[in-house]
DNA sequence: TACGTCGACGACATTACGTCA
DNA sequence: GTTGACGTAATGTCGTCGACG
């Protein structure tokens, strides 16, 4: 039995670094890939980019435009609307986000960095959907991808940035749930064939035992069935498997 | 060409908030 | 009204890569 799982193999970080090159796509273990296949993992466009989000509803977009922003069902306050207090004083993260293209994370953050603790809005139904959608398409990011996203759904760079963020984890601990369970299954049943074959060897032993003769019989041969795998003497095969009689005749 | 630095970005762990039973 | 569980948005950190001097 082959165990096509890559759980052992992989490495601290199981999604190499070849999604730098924004090739796009999960990096699985071949074998886990063919089990369970994402359709988004493969690439419609070929060079792995050029996420088209036009091609996707318009509607949540058109209803942003008209002002009448998407709010959670949930939520009383407009999902973008609310205050991202966010504590960003002096982190890592935090500089970092202050340089370059970066900076527009900061820069829309600014003005709403009044309160002291960070307030977590939850995404509309349509902005959530039109992600996935977008997701299912390319689990990665450009830049400009990632900026054509947010304006159509009325959100941050940031926002979106993270969303894909999460979603890729989400995704990745699913799998790891369901190779889980592969390997569960694979091992019950490789404990069913161990006490399978440690029985066969006990009778066979025990055959060794009470008919030493025999066994030293230079006639004597082991086989193995070649259909159910069973070891077995020509003699004791008659009341094995109905294979090795076929063999005999 | 080799090397160091920097910016960008992804994975991952964790925190914190919103929702619901 | 309170509480705990759960889902998830957001944050912090680290490693890696490519560009550049």
């Amino acid at each position: 039995m082959e165990l096509a799982l890559s759980l052992g193999e992989q490495p601290s970080k199981p999604f190499p670094k070849s999604s730098r090159s924004r090739d796009l796509g999960f990096c699985m273990a071949p074998a886990v890939e063919n089990r369970v296949r994402f359709p988004w993992l493969t690439d419609n466009h070929g060079d792995g980019r050029g996420l088209d989000v036009n091609r996707l509803s318009l509607a949540v977009a058109e209803e942003s435009e008209e002002g009448a922003v998407v709010s959670s069902p949930n939520s009383a306050v407009s999902s973008f609307q609310m205050d991202f207090g966010r504590i960003r004083n002096g982190s890592k993260r935090g500089k970092r986000d202050l340089k370059g293209a970066e900076a527009e994370r900061a820069s829309d953050d600014d003005d709403e960095l009044n309160g002291s603790t960070r307030k977590k809005l939850r995404l509309s139904k349509e902005q959530s959907a039109f992600l996935e959608e977008s997701f299912k398409e390319h689990n990665t990011l450009n830049p400009k991808q990632k900026l054509a996203l947010a304006k159509q759904l009325n959100l941050r760079p940031r926002q979106v940035e993270v969303w894909f963020q999460n979603r890729r984890a989400r995704t990745k601990l699913k799998q790891t749930e369901v190779d889980c369970e592969y390997l569960k299954r694979c091992c019950e049943t490789l404990t069913e064939e161990n006490k399978r074959l440690q029985k066969e060897l006990q009778e066979l032993r025990a055959l060794k035992i009470s008919q030493p003769f025999y066994m030293h019989s230079p006639t004597t041969t082991l086989t193995m069935c070649p259909s159910c795998e069973r070891v077995a003497t020509a003699k004791a095969s008659a009341a094995g498997c109905q294979h090795q009689r076929l063999l005999l005749l």
